[in-house]
DNA sequence: GTCTATATGCGGATAGAC
DNA sequence: GTCTATCCGCATATAGAC
């Protein structure tokens, strides 16, 4: 039965996120995976063209789940409270899939089209800052949230503190930055009107 | 002549650097370093043990040139002025070297004495934040900027953005990050409040 | 201290039979 | 659609002559 398939794209790509998930995309072969499905060496290019397609696919599983978690986390709660959700949910999957986020990110490098990881992504949460910042600045504000919890979750991983997780620096981070979000935004729910940010 | 020396630890060191500098530590090799000096493959091994020796010596340098920076940005200047420029020398030298930078920080993984990067760096930081937060979340603030700028650095250099610089996020985070670790301290940040702590 | 030569390993990718 | 066999490249590291 030389003809009958033994495998699809689907089980591939699993067979792919699970070696990469033990091992960081440095250690993933192909020969790896087709071993571990107990195929030839050079079986899978029926099914991706090289290397470089098999990792594209497995980026866009990746962001696929990081969009779903967001939209979840989301909800309809309302904005503050939906993005102090949505930044746990990031967190949470960066430190669940750590190699594969890592790829997500390095791949901006490599493929033109996965720029800002995913537009998608992205949108969605200038989307929601929007709803409790300014509108001039809600970009800036993306921006930097996004690199807090990137930063956070990247130096985590790296393992720099150590083994301990620096929640509490989140934390800091996070307070800072909605009272900031806030103070651009005359309508929100703060006390204090409009707060004039000093810049030394 | 077979005797004479035609290299040193500090040619090596340099050449290895160039060629991170230019295409990252994944493609230097000991080889390319070698023919670049006009050496024979193997005549490395003479001054480093191995490959990840070689590497741990380029993390040195980049930490002793971090930490040269981030004191020469400080100076003697008051402490709010002396983190913004700390800051904007972080974000120099990882704009500067990002692939010396990553290094850096993948190093940690498998440098367990390499933690924290350098102590000498991060103590010198949290000491510097000291100044103008709360003693009690000195430690929670300083991780919270590192998490920023070591995040805006790294989306930056992954080309998430596409090419353009989002400086105005850091701007944004930054000036966030000084009014939250302010707030946390009673008698810093107003210049009309007289100022209890001298200027080291 | 450097050299030539080599051992050993890894990986991606292709050709052609069945 | 999978197979065997192979080509090609890359790398780290070692042995022994000079």
């Amino acid at each position: 039965m030389p003809y009958v398939s033994k495998t699809d794209k689907q089980a591939i790509l699993s067979v792919a996120l699970q070696q990469v998930a033990r091992d960081g995309i440095r250690s993933m072969s192909l020969r790896g995976i087709a071993a571990s499905l107990g195929l030839a060496p050079n079986a899978l290019y029926r099914y991706f063209a090289d290397r470089a397609a098999l990792e594209a696919a497995m980026c866009a599983e990746g962001e696929r789940q990081l969009y779903s978690m967001l939209k979840r986390a989301a909800g309809t709660k309302e904005p503050r409270l939906a993005l102090r959700k949505m930044a746990a949910a990031y967190v949470r999957f960066a430190r669940k899939h750590p190699h594969l986020y890592e790829l997500m990110m390095a791949s901006c490098k490599t493929r033109a089209e996965a720029a800002v990881v995913d537009q998608n992504v992205w949108s969605f949460v200038v989307e929601q800052v929007s709803l409790i910042a300014a509108k001039s600045c809600a970009h800036e504000a993306a921006t930097s949230l996004w690199a807090l919890l990137h930063g956070l979750v990247t130096l985590e991983a790296a393992q720099v503190f150590g083994e301990k997780k620096p929640v509490r620096g989140l934390d800091f981070g996070l307070d800072a930055w909605f009272v900031a979000a806030a103070g651009t935004n005359s309508n929100t729910l703060t006390r204090r009107k409009k707060r004039k940010i000093s810049v030394a």
